[in-house]
DNA sequence: TAGATTGTTAATCGATTAACAATC
DNA sequence: TAGATTGTTAATCGATTAACAATC
């Protein structure tokens, strides 16, 4: 049987914007919107959306639009926001320990259950409650303690080796900090925040200032 | 006259993946560079990065391919990284100070002047030698110091004020951490690095793990 | 010169927008 | 029922890939 029809990068990449705006009209109390009142917040257009929301099932209702609570729990379900992922950072400088610090796991149900360093002066040091352990110990860890997701804030000449590491571990996602294009097992899945590339977009549009925005 | 022939989006975020291999060449020692070659390391087809490239001039020889150092150098001017800009940060919590020490200034011609907070117990304080200062003074800091770039590492709920002081205050470009899309004039840029979205796409992958590499 | 590889045009593919019948 | 708005198909637009003449 074939793989559940394939939905494109573009789309799921708009899913979490949508996911956000409809967090935000419930805690408003707003309980029903249309693809047009949608496409006023996001900036997507009524179509877009409603092609969008399609790939995934039909969650609106002619003549009425979208039941907010719904859809928020729904687009939760299909971006995964409700399991729970345990997590470990490698790399406890000062973007790891930001990173540690993040709020947004909470959203995700991701947990970070230790950083790593090979400093032996953080080694032992806690970020709130998290403890930094040597990198020798990181492979057993994942191991021991169900670790799915591992997160790369390393220098850039570590996070090959790293990512070697979080492979043979069984890790199955690694969201990448490093200014590096990783190579991975095909069944591993790779989130890449590169800084780099989005500051030195940030500087062509001010070279080049146009009159429009970059958007997300 | 008309603005510059316009480059898509979708080319622009490109560059600084050639630019970064290109870098990464130069330091090899590699002099030339087919656009075949450069297709094996940035993934990206040959017959793409030609087009690509061919947007802002014929940079290469047939028969010989790419000057690595010419194009290194040539990428750098397009992305504007030849000048130099004055940053500020708003938020200077722990993404804050991470991106304070963010070393990937350097590269961009960026220049932290000082980080801006409303917790009294952070200002006067410095990361490495960047003072904290009160938000308050933000404005006419920027006034006073040619500060083009504003940077947000705010809780969410306050990005949209400080977006609304750099605007008032003459900044040109917001380099924008908080998960919220600012509204800002036409001729200011925006870049995002929206963490939570990144983090839920990674989510989707986990859920429905695929046999493909989201890429950045 | 012969071989290689660009710059550029044409063909294909995919994503966005428009339109509208279905239906709540 | 009449009005609104979806789900979905068709049309358009833009981006990617293929092809090849130009030329180093």
């Amino acid at each position: 049987m074939d793989r559940e029809s394939k939905v494109s990068m573009t789309v799921i990449r708009r899913l979490p914007k949508y996911y956000r705006y409809l967090g935000e009209l419930l805690n408003k109390g707003i309980t029903r919107i249309s693809s047009q009142e949608l496409s006023k917040l996001t900036g997507f257009t009524a179509s877009q959306i409603r092609q969008d929301l399609n790939n995934f099932g039909g969650f609106g209702q002619q003549g009425y639009g979208y039941n907010v609570e719904d859809l928020h729990k729904e687009l939760g379900i299909i971006l995964g926001l409700d399991k729970m992922y345990n997590a470990v950072i490698a790399g406890a400088g000062n973007l790891g320990q930001a990173i540690a610090n993040y709020k947004g796991f909470e959203d995700a149900g991701v947990k970070v259950l230790s950083l790593f360093d090979k400093n032996p002066k953080m080694i032992g040091l806690k970020i709130r409650d998290i403890e930094i352990r040597d990198v020798d110990l990181l492979s057993q860890f994942i191991k021991d303690n169900d670790v799915e997701i591992g997160i790369i804030t390393t220098p850039k000449d570590n996070a090959q080796e790293v990512a070697d590491i979080y492979a043979r571990s069984g890790i199955k996602g690694i969201w990448n900090f490093a200014p590096a294009d990783l190579i991975v097992p095909d069944d591993i899945v790779v989130e890449n925040v590169h800084l780099n590339e989005s500051l030195f977009t940030l500087s062509y549009f001010l070279k080049n200032h146009p009159s429009f925005d970059t958007e997300s």
